[in-house]
RNA sequence: GGGCGGAUGGCGGAAUUGGCAUACGCGGCAGCCUUAGGAGCUGCUGGGGAAACCCUCGGAGGUUCAAAUCCUCUUCCGCCCACCA
């Protein structure tokens, strides 16, 4: 017979429900925070949800019943562009599509019996979560932290909107994956780039995150160390000045390359004979795609501009060139070229028929080799040659040297250069936060009240899907009196990037009514930091970021003291079917939906923790997924056979158990924790088990199939929830065995096994080894040389 | 090109961190039970071999009494970043 999963699910989420059973409130008892992403409202939850919040609801079951005071919430990141397109497809509003996605949404989760305190629930689209999105820009408005600039910017063509660099992938919109454009607008951005160093430094601090996540951190803040070096023109006063971390082979410079759209390039072509043809070059450039710009296995195209700079440690008049492979957003837009240490600089100096000079010597080879005898640059470590005073110094020394010489002579100075540009926050969107500013003729730019918040959106804008914004047609919300002078003036129509809304939803989630604050002080001192953050791996470095840079500008506000949001980080792997990540394209869904129908919930979130690690992909297996439904009856059929009295082999079965288990738990190795549940029920099968063992079962299954071990909870006459009770402890004698088993070994290959008293001394068990039959016969010609000994567990003979 | 992570039976995956390779599950095989259910229970199941034994953790070397685990070289796969000066 099977269990009726279906009955116990509805049974129990309703009754979790009623009681509120997984409220959150500020206790004596120690707190954790734990959270995983909050969802994009599409209306379907998929495998990869499963995944994320089975793992988070597992983890948070575990902290309640070991006596944790939980914080789990639930939200939506509810603002976003599918909204709009679905609005535009059916002829709808995104805030209606929204909010009937989140109630289906909602209706899945629960069906998933996770333990939210549901009383938190917050949307992103609701004014009381925006309002304060307004409050946090007008805030960061006051400190200069909020500017508009005028900036190139990525435009998505299809989506009709700016993109963040963050969100331009392989040169495509991120999300609909269209060939971005560069135009030109004003635009807010905010300075990320003033909390560089605290972004970085601050990893430090991030003991438990994944290493990959801090490397890719790392790599996007992109700090180097280098020198910038100053190239005066060739009988100018002009400078040209360029960003090197080789300082050491600065006398190796044999040209200077400019970027195309490097300010200087106009001047310096102006009335030179080829004149037309090198803005023709230009203009060719700036039309070709950033892709093609940065493959590097196309060729390298460049002009000579006509002009000569002067190196400044030896004074060498050498060619400035413009090429395609310098690009303006990095360093200085300038750079001084190496052909013999540099492969960008050797390729196009052999293409060009620029002048090469080796300025660091190989260490292995004794001969110095001439600049036509390379088939590529050299960019190892190395002995300085041909660099002045600096000769025969090895290059690191000399990196160092250099620098400070040239700093000291005024030609150069040691400078950092970041990779990490300011964050662009405007989009050209309607289903957004609107930008709390006010354009007037007299006053310039001012900001909204802080007592006119929120600026509401208004949710009748027409929907076309042709061109601009839709909130830029809604009269009554873009004329509005100036705040300073009341004279007619505009509105921004521009709506915030919703990486915005997603950067504090966790502070938000300590006091989501708080009504006079973003968030409340004293709840979010209780709750905050996040104990344990769950979510994908493809928000290590966007969303992560940002939420790092908010925190510290809350800091910096005095509402929280800490510095980082999130103490600790997993990032679960994707869920695959056939090699291949599930995804409506590709046609590989498996509805989760249909999995509760079919087995039920529990079973579900048994095998997704069973089938893998969660940080490694997970192949999702129909058969699999049978076998833990197969589990959960054997473990059910329990309860028909109960005994008296546990077999004191079993009850020793069960403390290995529980020392296994709950050390897999604290690790989150759910699949192993799974493996010694399975084994404690096969022992259970052999033995038969009490009442008592059966409960601990049950209480450290609880977590994974909770409606299940809450229904078998309540039969065995217990009349709390399993979440009250206490999570079980090992006796550590138990774990001792009188009798051992030990492996013996003749170099290094098993012959046997002997068992013997623990407390056996090395002598004694080694005689007992050499006297083993089967291990005799391995000995009988040879001479024993060595016997190893692992005390409690082998002897290895070496003959 | 750079960074990170992988590769273990027919399959998903274990391996106390250098100490019995393949736990647990799926699949397969056999038996039992039967009011024949796509149920349940009990065994067996890495490869070769009649056996004694031998071989096996992507491949090749090395260190060690002992290597899936450490070192060197190498092949393949995944993710992220990328003319970053």
């Amino acid at each position: 017979m099977l269990y009726p999963f279906k009955e116990i699910e509805e049974k129990w989420q309703k009754l979790w429900q009623e009681k509120k059973s997984f409220k959150a409130e500020v206790s004596d008892r120690p707190k954790f925070y734990c959270l995983e992403m909050f969802p994009y409202p599409s209306g379907k939850i998929h495998m990869g949800h499963v995944r994320n919040y089975t793992i988070s609801d597992v983890h948070s079951r575990y902290k309640w019943m070991q006596g944790f005071q939980v914080l789990h919430p639930m939200g939506f990141d509810a603002f976003g562009q599918p909204a709009e397109n679905a609005a535009i497809k059916n002829k709808s509003k995104p805030g209606l599509w929204t909010r009937k996605c989140i109630d289906w949404m909602k209706e899945e989760l629960k069906k998933m019996g996770f333990s939210y305190d549901w009383d938190r629930e917050l949307s992103t689209c609701d004014s009381s979560y925006y309002k304060w999105n307004q409050w946090i820009f007008l805030k960061m408005f006051e400190r200069g932290l909020a500017y508009r600039g005028k900036s190139n910017v990525n435009w998505c063509p299809s989506c009709e909107t700016t993109l963040a660099n963050e969100e331009v992938i392989d040169e495509g919109c991120w999300r609909c994956h269209e060939k971005v454009q560069q135009k030109e607008l004003e635009q807010w951005f905010l300075k990320i780039t003033e909390y560089k160093e605290r972004l970085l430094e601050d990893l430090k601090q991030l003991a438990h995150w994944p290493q990959r996540v801090i490397a890719m951190q790392t790599n996007w803040i992109g700090k180097s160390q280098g020198v910038e070096i100053y190239f005066r023109l060739k009988d100018s006063d002009k400078v040209i000045p360029v960003f090197t971390t080789r300082p050491d082979t600065i006398f190796g410079a044999t040209y200077v390359v400019l970027a195309p759209e490097h300010p200087l390039v106009k001047e310096l072509i102006r009335g030179k004979p080829r004149e037309k043809e090198i803005r023709e070059f230009i203009e060719k450039v700036s039309r070709e795609s950033k892709i093609a710009r940065a493959a590097s296995d196309v060729k390298k195209e460049g002009i000579f501009t006509g002009s000569y700079a002067i190196n400044p440690v030896n004074n060498e008049s050498i060619p400035v060139w413009i090429a395609d492979y310098v690009l303006m957003e990095y360093g200085t837009g300038a750079i001084m070229a190496v052909p013999t240490h540099d492969q960008r600089d050797f390729i196009f100096a052999r293409e060009h028929n620029l002048p090469m000079r080796i300025v660091i010597g190989r260490i292995d080879n004794s001969r110095t080799q001439e600049p036509q005898e390379l088939n590529e640059a050299y960019e190892g470590e190395g002995i300085q040659v041909n660099s002045g005073q600096f000769d025969g110094l090895p290059n690191q020394e000399a990196k160092i040297k250099i620098a400070q010489w040239m700093e000291k002579e005024g030609t150069g100075k040691i400078q950092t250069h970041w990779r990490l540009r300011d964050w662009l926050i405007s989009r050209q969107r309607y289903w957004g936060t609107p930008i709390p500013i006010i354009y007037c003729r007299q006053c310039g730019v001012v900001p909204v009240a802080y007592g006119d918040l929120p600026v509401k959106l208004p949710e009748d804008a027409p929907f076309t899907g042709e061109g601009g914004s839709p909130l830029g047609k809604v009269k009554e919300f873009v004329n509005t009196p100036c705040p300073k002078c009341k004279a007619p003036a505009r509105r921004e129509t521009d709506t915030m990037a919703t990486f915005f809304d997603s950067s504090w939803y966790f502070l938000r989630f300590c006091s989501p009514q708080s009504k006079d604050s973003p968030f409340d002080i004293g709840e979010a001192k209780y709750w905050m930091p996040v104990d344990q953050y769950i979510g994908g791996i493809e928000h290590a470095i966007l969303h992560l970021l940002y939420s790092r840079f908010f925190t510290k500008f809350f800091k910096d506000l005095g509402m929280i003291g800490f510095d980082e949001p999130f103490t600790r980080l997993l990032t679960q792997g994707m869920v695959l079917k056939d090699g291949e990540v599930m995804s409506k394209s590709r046609g590989n869904i498996v509805d989760p939906d249909s999995i509760i129908k079919q087995y039920g919930a529990d079973t579900l979130r048994l095998f997704i923790l069973f089938a893998a690690p969660p940080e490694t992909e997970l192949e999702w297996d129909d058969r699999g997924i049978e076998g833990a439904f197969k589990f959960l009856n054997r473990v059910w059929r329990i309860q028909e056979n109960l005994k008296e009295k546990a077999d004191p082999q079993l009850i020793k079965a069960l403390h290995r158990a529980i020392k296994k288990i709950t050390e897999d738990f604290e690790g989150f190795k759910f699949n192993t924790a799974i493996a010694g549940l399975m084994e404690l029920v096969n022992a259970i099968y052999q033995f038969g088990a009490d009442k008592a063992v059966f409960s601990q079962l049950l209480i450290m299954l609880s977590p994974i199939a909770p409606h299940f071990c809450e229904e078998l909870w309540q039969g065995l006459g217990n009349a709390q929830s399993i979440l009250k009770a206490n999570w079980p402890k090992y006796d550590p004698s138990l774990l001792v065995e009188e009798n051992i088993t030990i492996v013996i070994q003749v170099n290094g290959k098993v012959r046997g096994t002997i068992a013997v008293n623990k407390d056996i001394s090395e002598d004694k068990l080694k005689e007992a080894c050499l006297n083993d039959e089967a291990v005799k016969k391995w000995l009988k010609d040879s001479a024993v040389k060595k016997i190893v000994v692992v005390p409690g567990k082998l002897v290895n003979i070496v003959v």
